[in-house]
DNA sequence: CCATGCGCTGAC
DNA sequence: GTCAGCGCATGG
């Protein structure tokens, strides 16, 4: 059983919440009516006396069953739900000096659980009464006869309610002279909190009820205490609080939570210090001049019913309460004032008053972000969709296969694969930037680069060519590519790819590798647009041609006119050239043509119809208008296209070679007999190609995090699960398999799969990497 | 956050 | 045919 508790000024601890099932608590209640301070309420340990309570006689509620006669017992069984410790007495139904409706801090001092169907339960022997929760509040059920005479029937109904499915709180207080039995609305259980907060009035050390929203590495959607420990102005209205969460004793205490959200702002003060009469909800729009707090006394000074403006009590029915901070305003003081009371239901005050623009009612996606506002098209009138075409679109997919810094070959995607545009080739994974024709980082190296023929003086001969860096060109106007316009720098990609040459960086005279085969791997893609300077460039699309390694770079200024860095690549590859008779071949037999994105030839197709449709009928009326929202879609034409063609049949990857497996790999996965079913599974796509690496990827993908297993651990169940999920897992204490939720047990040991790691990373070479 | 960029397409 | 100029991904 979980504990939450707020230990009181008074030492007292107070369990908020998680009372077990049949738990039997002991439970204090005092008065707020009679002050704490009062002796008879305090005994020598400073403990509070409930006894108080039964000291005044002159309130009496008469029960049903009539006498208010008690058996002199010493504890009292009752039930509530768990909550935060302060219950509202409803009716009474014994003596008490309270007037109905007042709030009680109920003290729950001890928890100890009762076995289900055991029919007395710990109360046995002494009194015992008990009540059913129906309709959301507690009524007492049928044993409020048996109210005066506890003793002898002992709970008949305790095992009424074990028979029930419904949550039953045994709360049992102790020397209790006089029995009295007390309803509880549990449903209208109240912080122990006495002061309205609001936000401007928050200061570092309040303490502060929060529930739900607070970030913590526990459970959410409790209550809990607050301190505040740190407070930062986001605006007027808001703030980022940030505190130490109080759920028990000094252990259980987290120290520095971000508290997202405060459901309820109460200032908690002295126990049992204020009448708890607020947050009724009614008080919000007063309609008379009664006010609940000040009683409408013209000498008392009251923030809930002056005006904040004029100060004045006067006109209440023309007073409105600002449902952020409660204070009142005189509609005709507001300005410009109001002639009347306004229909809405919510109303702000002027501080508190938001741009409702700003505001994101339900169901509404999220306004326009800073960075949409900022950006060009933001600021100009031009009417163009520029998310109808490829332009400008994003990406669908994402390679996860191997990181975005993998360096050599990206598993499954053989030397020859064509992508019509470029954000497919991001995509793949092969070239990930959208525009830029070389990728890498400044510190590391390149990782791919682009062959489009952007500078004349470029020479391709197929096994090697030379590049040219990038930069030096005016991009004024927002353009992606522009004129040759100054000198360019060994910084940025240019460092990059300069960092894969063999040999210490110069970025003065450039250098030459003595073994241009150490370098670091560049993939290569030549793009149709290197046609006008190279024969090697493909006809259409973007074309995978391999690996590639720089052998030297230079700077030298260029044909036009400025200072380039250029970088001399030469052919590392064991997969044939695709211009080669031995490449053209293996393109031919694995079937590589261009791909084109989803929808895109159907769409052209359809559109190219349309387009002549038009032409021929110019008076007839166009059929349907294209879905602008509908990205990658020229058009959302429906009817099959006439002929498709063949490029579109044979979709990605193709079928004819056959993946070959190594002596070792198929040793490997022999001995891997754990998964052999799985495998056996895989092996079945082994005469598809690359699609075989497709399937093992999906074979072999963890249920947590979706991708390839990284450290497997392969269950009993027959489950590959990374270790790191496992772990995950197992620290939220869930001891089952993720996958099939067979139950592993608290102990067990997690060895990793090393022949499938082996396995994998052969397949799938670098994208442990980052994990 | 800002800077960079060997694409792409509708409008002219 | 030419060209302005966009979203997006990426690195720093």
């Amino acid at each position: 059983m979980h504990h939450l508790s707020t230990t009181l000024e008074d030492g007292h601890t107070l369990f908020d919440y998680n009372v077990g099932l049949n738990d039997i608590v002991q439970l204090l209640i005092r008065s707020e009516s009679e002050a704490p301070a009062s002796a008879s309420m305090t005994d020598q340990d400073g403990e509070v006396n409930p006894c108080a309570i039964s000291n005044c006689k002159n309130k009496v509620k008469k029960t049903s069953s009539g006498s208010p006669s008690q058996p002199s017992t010493s504890s009292r069984s009752f039930l509530i739900d768990p909550g935060i410790g302060l219950y509202k007495i409803n009716e009474l139904v014994d003596a008490r000096d309270v007037s109905i409706g007042a709030w009680f801090e109920a003290h729950i001092e001890n928890v100890t659980r009762a076995t289900k169907g055991h029919k007395n339960g710990k109360a046995q022997g002494k009194s015992s009464n008990t009540y059913k929760r129906t309709n959301g509040s507690l009524n007492q059920d049928h044993s409020r006869e048996n109210a005066n005479n506890l003793d002898s029937t002992p709970s008949t109904s305790y095992s009424d309610c074990m028979d029930t499915e419904e949550v039953i709180y045994h709360i049992k207080y102790d020397e209790y002279p006089e029995s009295g039995i007390v309803e509880m609305d549990i449903n209208n259980l109240r912080p122990r909190a006495r002061t309205i907060l609001k936000w401007s009035e928050l200061k570092v050390g309040d303490v502060v009820m929060v529930n739900y929203n607070v970030e913590t590495p526990e459970e959410r959607g409790f209550w809990f205490d607050a301190e505040i420990t740190s407070l930062r102005e986001i605006s007027r209205t808001n703030k980022e609080v940030h505190a130490k969460i109080l759920l028990g004793g000094p252990e259980d205490t987290i120290n520095d939570c971000k508290i997202l959200f405060i459901e309820e702002m109460y200032k908690i003060e002295k126990p049992g210090a204020y009448p708890l009469t607020f947050g009724d909800g009614d008080f919000k729009r007063k309609s008379g001049p009664e006010c609940k707090h000040c009683r409408a006394d013209p000498d008392k000074e009251c923030r809930f019913c002056s005006c904040y403006l004029c100060g004045g009590k006067q006109d209440a029915h023309m007073q409105l309460l600002c449902d952020e901070c409660n204070m009142a305003y005189h509609i005709y003081c507001l300005n410009p004032p109001l002639s009347k009371i306004p229909e809405d239901e919510d109303w702000y005050c002027p501080s508190c008053k938001n741009d409702s623009n700003e505001v994101v009612k339900a169901g509404e996606k999220l306004k326009q972000s800073k960075k949409k506002a900022k950006m060009p098209s933001a600021s100009t009138e031009s009417q163009r969709d520029w998310g109808k075409g490829m332009a400008c679109v994003g990406r669908t997919k994402e390679c996860t296969i191997v990181p975005s810094n993998h360096y050599g070959p990206i598993p499954g995607v053989p030397v020859g694969t064509t992508w019509k545009f470029r954000v497919q080739v991001s995509e793949a994974g092969v070239h990930r930037p959208h525009v830029g024709g070389i990728h890498g980082r400044s510190n590391d190296g390149a990782y791919s680069l682009v062959l489009a023929g952007g500078f004349e003086d470029e020479v391709d001969r197929g096994d090697e060519f030379t590049y040219t860096g990038s930069g030096g060109r005016d991009l004024s106007g927002n353009k992606r590519i522009g004129e040759h316009s100054f000198d360019q720098t060994l910084t940025h990609m240019n460092r990059a790819l300069a960092l894969n040459c063999d040999a210490p960086l110069d970025d003065k005279n450039g250098a030459e590798s003595k073994n241009w085969r150490a370098g670091k791997p560049v993939r290569v893609v030549r793009s149709s647009k290197g046609r006008r300077i190279s024969k090697y460039a493909p006809e259409e699309g973007n074309r995978y041609d391999g690996i590639y390694k720089v052998v030297k770079y230079w700077p030298e200024i260029g044909k036009c006119g400025f200072l380039v860095w250029r970088y001399l690549l030469r052919r590392d590859d064991v997969e044939p050239a695709p211009w080669t008779s031995e490449g053209m071949e293996r393109t031919k037999k694995l079937g590589l043509s261009v791909q084109y994105p989803e929808g895109y030839l159907e769409a052209m197709a359809s559109k190219e119809k349309k387009d002549k449709v038009k032409k021929q009928t110019v008076k007839q009326e166009p059929t349907s208008q294209s879905n602008g929202n509908q990205k990658r879609t020229i058009d959302d034409g429906i009817e099959e296209p006439t002929n498709t063609p063949k490029a579109m049949r044979m979709g990605d990857g193709g079928k004819g070679e056959a993946f070959q497996l190594t002596q070792e790999q198929q040793w490997l996965i022999r001995e891997d007999c754990m998964n052999q079913k799985l495998w056996d599974e895989v092996l079945a796509s082994l005469k598809e190609g690359p699609n075989f690496l497709k399937k093992l990827e999906q074979s072999f993908m963890c249920v947590c995090c979706q991708e390839l297993v990284y450290q497997p651990v392969t269950t009993e169940c027959l489950h590959n699960v990374c270790k790191s999920c496992l772990q995950r897992s197992f620290r939220a204490e869930v001891f089952t398999c993720p996958a099939c939720r067979y139950d592993l047990g608290k102990s067990y040991t997690m060895v990793p799969n090393k022949i499938l790691q082996t396995l994998l990373d052969q397949f799938f070479p670098g994208y442990s990497k980052g994990r």
